[in-house]
DNA sequence: ACCTCGACCTGGGCGC
DNA sequence: TGCGCCCAGGTCGAGG
């Protein structure tokens, strides 16, 4: 008791947890599945989760956007992790260890720990492991879908492009911002016109690529939509190199902490100068979300 | 079609 | 030690 662990999941985090995932899970099949607390199964019957997992195997681990999913045999495992959801796997030959602390931040972390009244779904697998979902918030969601292709799964969640492919374009970028009257942060929380970005790396990007959050996303030229596109995905790749941002206690799928927040340098800092130019950052609220910026860097 | 805002949850931190 | 208030990484749906 006492100790709590928050993700703080946007697309660098989901991928931290996929990777990390990938080599314990990856041909594993399910041998037995725990619901905990329904609540995160969004009024999917209990049952038929349990009976539709269970004998499956997880073929492989795929991303896009937040989104998370395992394709089955002839069904895909889908997960959010909403706010505060962590995805681990508990190794039989590992000891837990509730509390460590990191080498570079001092922050707590976990390498490992056994499921608590926070820990809603447990998969346990063919090699002894168990994946253990645990949400304080209870704003992620487990589903699964009799479909198999990862385009099936993207367009049932009516997501846009992944940040991190081919298809974000500069021009995908311009088309998407030009009848958009919205702020242009609030454009780019826009899950369904980019899948992945979250209010610590919109903002991050926005400060790198010198554009105010407030500004409307239809007035973006194409040269800006060319900054902020490379500014996008350099954020991005810094945040994934870096094994995601704690803030708290976020850990991957094997409980590493990441260290990308000591790269952030406007997130959550306004009242604080800024790390460019010295002057004090700015506090707004752009798509309902607290927004830092320079007003002098950023125009 | 687009946009805003409250609701959904639990817990930490701060002021008193 | 406790209480009340505000805050938090994300959606989602009702209503304008």
């Amino acid at each position: 008791m006492g100790h709590t662990f928050l993700l703080m999941p946007e697309l660098p985090e989901v991928e931290t947890v996929r990777r990390s995932l990938a080599r314990h899970v990856e041909g594993r099949t399910v041998t037995e599945v725990e619901v905990g607390d329904p609540y995160v199964l969004r009024g999917q019957a209990v049952e038929v989760f349990r009976e539709g997992l269970t004998g499956q195997t997880l073929r492989s681990t795929c991303r896009h956007g937040k989104l998370l999913f395992f394709p089955l045999e002839d069904k895909t495992l889908i997960v959010h992790l909403g706010m505060t959801g962590q995805l681990t796997i508990r190794l039989p030959h590992r000891h837990d260890t509730p509390f460590a602390v990191h080498k570079k931040t001092g922050l707590q972390r976990t390498l490992q720990h056994a499921p608590d009244k926070h820990t809603h779904i447990s998969l346990y697998l063919d090699n002894g492991a168990a994946l253990h979902y645990r949400d304080i918030r209870k704003f992620g969601r487990f589903f699964h879908l009799p479909i198999v292709t990862e385009d099936k799964v993207i367009s049932h969640f009516n997501l846009g492009v992944d940040p991190l492919t081919e298809a974000f374009t500069t021009d995908y970028l311009k088309r998407g911002l030009a009848h958009r009257k919205v702020a242009l942060k609030a454009a780019l929380l826009d899950q369904k016109f980019i899948a992945g970005l979250g209010n610590i790396y919109v903002d991050e990007a926005l400060f790198q690529a010198g554009l105010r959050p407030g500004r409307g996303a239809y007035r973006l030229t194409l040269p800006k939509c060319e900054l902020l596109r490379e500014a996008i995905v350099q954020v991005l790749e810094k945040g994934i190199e870096a094994g995601g941002t704690t803030l708290r206690d976020f850990v991957s799928g094997e409980g590493q902490a990441g260290y990308n927040q000591e790269g952030l340098l406007v997130y959550g800092r306004y009242g604080k100068p800024c790390p460019r130019c010295g002057s004090v950052l700015k506090r707004g609220v752009y798509g309902g979300r607290t927004t830092s910026w320079c007003s002098r860097c950023q125009q």
